[in-house]
DNA sequence: TGCAATTTATAGCTATGCTTATTATTTGCA
DNA sequence: TGCAAATAATAAGCATAGCTATAAATTGCA
């Protein structure tokens, strides 16, 4: 058997990571930082263990993302008043203009990706990686994330 | 919008490396050692340059993946005859008895992951998934790697 | 032959991500 | 009230992966 599916969509993400660093190399953030400031732009206030379950990543890797992002500046970590072990999570105003000046690369970025394919096969392909990423995850009997 | 093909297929590549680390973690190895292994045993004597080529990594990644699986007894590195500097790589009998070894377990991941997908869409997904990837791939003017 | 350019491998530093373990704090229960 | 269990954050250590730089060896060219 040719090539697996597996190694293809291995392949995509680490071409696409590559793309993103790249261009996003002299504003001076990685792809997984970049990742980090647009769910603390939906979810501001959040916690680092709340963040980590929306990145679905480990605590510990947030934490020192965290670590990193308040170093340059980009997010902000204020005391809860309610819970003295936790941190509540902001993005600066650098960081907000950081996300102005990201958006319109990662919009080409897909733009090109996706040159030659159509909206039906765009549309086709997500419905399958969809049901490829159910059968892949692990099946937590009652694991709620909607509230967040 | 919603969820971006990028989004899903990260997470599908990240969901992948877990499931198999899990079930591989009792062998004692990890994805990017076992793909190492699988491209060694198909180009047995190649360089590290080469197999950086191969897997599409930097050469330093190579060295040092080498350097633990050499520790591990999996990987052999023996003196180039016609270059001094290269070492030439090939497959301990332990690393061959582990890719027998997990064979199985990989297949019945990629079943369990195919579950409920047919071989219509699995075909139609792979082919764009592969025009994806080409898009993202960056375009070199003359580098043709099919001669491995 | 002799020196510059190239190639092969490797070192140092950084970032992500995991596992396991520890500290501080909060919550639950008796 | 008091102590155990749970939770939030962090630490230590390992693996992967990139960048830049360097050492060793080879190749190319004059």
């Amino acid at each position: 058997m040719k090539e697996s599916t597996f190694a293809v969509i291995a392949d995509i993400s680490r071409l696409a990571r590559r793309a993103f660093d790249a261009r996003a190399r002299e504003i001076g953030v990685t792809r997984p930082q970049w990742q980090v400031l647009v769910v603390l732009n939906r979810h501001e206030g959040v916690n680092q263990g709340g963040l980590a379950e929306l990145l679905d990543v480990e605590p510990i890797t947030v934490c020192r993302m965290v670590d990193r992002l308040q170093e340059a500046d980009l997010v902000e970590r204020r005391p809860d008043p309610a819970d003295r072990r936790s941190w509540r999570l902001y993005l600066t105003s650098k960081a907000i203009a950081l996300l102005a000046q990201l958006r319109p690369m990662v919009d080409q970025l897909e733009a090109e990706a996706f040159a030659g394919i159509g909206s039906a096969e765009r549309v086709a392909v997500i419905a399958t990686l969809e049901l490829l990423r159910d059968n892949l995850a692990p099946r937590a009997a009652s694991k709620s994330v909607s509230h967040g």
